[in-house]
DNA sequence: CAATTTTATCACATTTTTATCACATTTTAG
DNA sequence: CTAAAATGTGATAAAAATGTGATAAAATTG
């Protein structure tokens, strides 16, 4: 049971705040004080349970903070706000931030949040499921029928993002400036073949992968 | 049921990768790598549903442009900037913009916005129905009377472009010069050859789409 | 550095789409 | 009513897009 929390806000006395209640709770806390400050912390600390982000601070905010966290770590990440802005809320949710919250926030509801998040980590991390086809992020495994299926890395990133958007057309080029990240002027097969091979290790799932002649691929997911 | 969007900004790649994307949800596109011909491009298309500014243009900048273009149109506005700048936001939404988004934005919170501006210029976006009919562009599927109906490259787009614009006649040479890209000088028959295939295959909805002697084809929608 | 895995590219097979034609049918003009 | 013009229709050969297996380069691993 790990209990490390990273806490990042500029303001000393909140963070003072918090940090006490935390400390009641049994958690460890480990202040920053801007967005860089909590990156690098993460870093030295990649065991922590939970990073705290406000959004206003200086040098990274709190949606870059967020940005930068998802690069290298599936922390669980809390957002704080200081109004409550449902639009900034879908940008932190995407993201990758995991709880919002607004900030004049009552101590109590906010200690709620930060339990359910740890206990939220203690379990199994999230499974996307697919049907016979189940993707676990955080360990990279992808399983069809629970048998585990080995991927290449290009093949996984390839999968993740079609899967990320079930029933969306993906045209060739999306595919290759998200999957290849630069522009790349190579063979424009190189797709074609790749998916060729996703489509035979996923055996029974490979049709979910269907072909949308000239414009792309697309991931067929009908949910129940 | 238009769905035009003008995209202005002068880095030619971030415009083409948007273009795409917008282009995948439905919706035509038309370019300005400045302001003022943001402005002008308006100008020549009032019906335009949406436009997309930069902050940093030559010529005019975003919210220049943005000031003109509030001279003569209520279009809903959407900012981008390169970085999240609350100085520039604040005066970004005095001059009239309706939104505001920061630049390296994850293309999934860019469209979460597009789509919410467009909802709330009273446009559902992401079905097209023409009663039985219905056209989804993000997966690209074709239904009728919900059932899905599997159109060629061309049928689709042929079909597309009779919708976008019901009641109005589109003559072939019109079809032919959008449809099929070029001016194409072929066989003149080729356009009534798809026109009897999206016909046939769009069964009992086959005579939306109606001749009009000597002048071309009309796609026939009277909305309740 | 050698062994192994991954990746890009190619050539060829297969499938789907498209343009075009010849002829049928319908509409218009005189 | 008849001829001319425009459009509908089915068939088909050519073109385009995609599937596929092999292979050599590139990257990774130990």
């Amino acid at each position: 049971m790990l209990n490390k929390i990273i806490l990042a806000d500029d303001e000393e006395r909140w963070r003072s705040l918090v940090h006490d209640y935390l400390e009641q709770e049994g958690f460890t806390v480990l202040e920053a004080g801007d967005g860089a400050e909590a990156v690098a912390l993460l870093r030295e600390n990649q065991d922590a349970a939970l990073v705290i982000l406000d959004i206003m601070m200086p040098k990274l905010n709190g949606l870059e903070a967020c940005q930068r966290i998802r690069e290298f770590s599936q922390v669980p990440i809390l957002m704080v706000t200081a109004r409550e802005d449902e639009e900034t809320e879908i940008t932190g949710m995407r993201n990758g931030a995991d709880q919002f919250i607004s900030k004049p926030v009552r101590m109590r509801a906010f200690m709620e949040r930060v339990r359910s998040l740890m206990r939220r980590s203690g379990q199994p991390q999230d499974i996307l499921s697919f049907g016979l086809l189940e993707i676990e992020p955080a360990s990279g495994t992808v399983r069809v029928n629970g048998e585990k299926v080995p991927l290449t890395p290009k093949e996984y990133d390839l999968l993740m993002f079609l899967s990320q958007m079930p029933n969306v057309i993906r045209s060739r080029k999306q595919i290759l400036q998200t999957v290849w990240n630069t522009d790349y002027f190579g063979d424009g097969r190189t797709v074609d073949t790749h998916i060729k091979n996703l489509r035979m290790k996923l055996g029974p799932c490979g049709d979910m992968i269907r072909t949308v002649r000239s414009r792309g691929y697309i991931f067929d997911w009908k949910q129940l």
